[in-house]
DNA sequence: CATGAATGAGAGTTCATTCAT
DNA sequence: TATGAATGAACTCTCATTCAT
């Protein structure tokens, strides 16, 4: 799983063939298919277990509803940075394959339950007036796609990580979706 | 090309076929042979016309600086989402295809002259203390990653394209980055 | 014709694309067909023509038998060697091409005109029990291979071409093939 | 390599393709490439193994130097006949493909080497004013050539492989080199 | 008569998958 | 259970040949 992660998020589902994985993990190709039917299979797993670690993240110390929208949001933000940080992998991973014509209904589920979590959020800022009165498809979309290139451009190195960047940037996805 | 752009945006590169391209085109496979030396070439010269397209588009009537940075904002995302709509593969295919190993440094280049205009607006912004002093790399992602996914979500028909819709979007974009 | 058999004395028939014969030769590649049905029959006829040459240069002058054997070998050697230095190509493309698979009925026949010339001769050498007495073809293998090797290492120039060399040569293939 | 050199000796190299060697060694044509690189690599190795068989069948109680020129010139030409017929693929293969365009620099020196067994025989009988006073590689030129021309006709069947004819034919090329 | 763009069959090569070991 | 050699379908790319111009 760790060898398939690796090379799916650097050279994506096509251009990574199975003996190279199996090279990489330091098995033979046959074993693969012992524990996963086909390369589908396999990127599906994968794809769901990456989700399932994202959505958990997100979730854990998850403030309850008496906090503010504010330092609820200050908690995504948060998590999904460490997610970036400790699982830089499985971000790029999710992020280039989320659409991917091979993902089954499961995993196509199993990333909206993670959408949803957001959504969760912006709707419950909605209700509060405290986050735009818009489809919360496209307030999603602009925070999460923010979010996604934020952490990619980070991970590239081109800026450096400090905790006043980060709290700047998190300010100004904040200020995206919020009324003014 | 337009066969091309069409099935690289959907199914990407690997996943696209040389004979795919060309039944689509109506042409024989050979014949793509005549005018790229090979599929490489291809999705190179496709990706710097669809990027030279966008850098075009995001020119055409830009406002010099004697307008407000917000009008300049504004003719930015117009542009934009006229792009967005006339040209949804072109858009997709840019941006699933932007750090491709496949691209040569002519595309490289090209995509960051297109970076360079958002670069620009952003610096100019800062100057004047209107946008948030931060690197721009990181200003330029939040905006930009904003503006792709907000589009595909838009593209994808889960929310209606309306023009109160887009001048909301806009709004929030913008609130991405101004200084508050 | 000038095009094709530099090009298949170089590389040889398959290596050959009919294209690259029409550049070299500064014509349109549809050019060739109008005057052969196809590369099969360009290569036999050109191979035809060379071969046509090759036996009407070792004809010229050729002595009539009143002249000593060792007098009309001289003949051949002199004429193969003028052969050699001015349609270098030519040889080389018959030796190299004349076994091949796509030759012809009448190719076939006039390359044994060519040896039969060689053969008149071995066999009134016999008779008059100057030449050895063996098969005929085993004379011509020996006398015909050890004249190709030796004009092709005269012309990849690892041997400077003089008189005196020739004279010597010619003097080795003579007592090869002599009654002693 | 068995149903590839019958094949490259039979069609040459572009004639022969990669899935029809597979038919001829009852292998699948993925398998090929397990073994060799590609095509250009098989060819090199079949061509390598064949000249290194050839010098060592040339080299096999090779008689040292007490030994007449004459009785070493036996001892070659013997070996020569043998490797032609225990290995008559093999030399129709190495003589066709000895200057070819994919031939890499191991396989050119190796060819080499082999022309230096050659080599080396010609100038110790040089210096005891046995053999002609002329360039190495002319007389080799002429001693391989109708060696090698010498085993075609044989192979063909054209004439019947007796001992006798081969003293004879031995005889032959000996006087082409030896001083009168 | 000359052309060269277009073609598609077939080449070399790769790789997901199988299965005997 | 783990393996990796073997496979052949499918890929990228070439080129002999055609035919509208």
């Amino acid at each position: 799983m760790k060898a398939a992660l690796s090379l799916f998020a650097e050279r994506g589902y096509d251009a990574t063939t199975v003996p190279t994985i199996a090279d990489k993990a330091q098995v033979g190709a046959g074993t693969i298919y012992r524990y996963f039917e086909n390369k589908e299979v396999l990127v599906n797993s994968l794809f769901q277990e990456c989700v399932r670690l994202l959505s958990a993240t997100l979730l854990t110390n998850m403030p309850n509803n008496d906090r503010t929208m504010r330092e609820q949001f200050h908690h995504i933000f948060v998590q999904m940075s460490q997610f970036a940080n400790h699982h830089d992998k499985a971000l790029a991973f999710i992020d280039s394959h989320s659409s991917a014509r091979y993902l089954d209904e499961s995993s196509v589920t199993m990333f909206q339950d993670f959408l949803d979590i957001l959504r969760d959020f912006i709707e419950r800022g909605k209700q509060q007036q405290i986050i735009c009165p818009m489809p919360s498809d496209v307030l999603i979309a602009i925070v999460y796609g923010a979010l996604i290139k934020l952490f990619k451009v980070i991970k590239t190195g081109v800026v450096e990580e400090t905790p006043d960047l980060l709290l700047a940037a998190e300010e100004c996805c904040w200020n995206a979706v919020r009324v003014h």
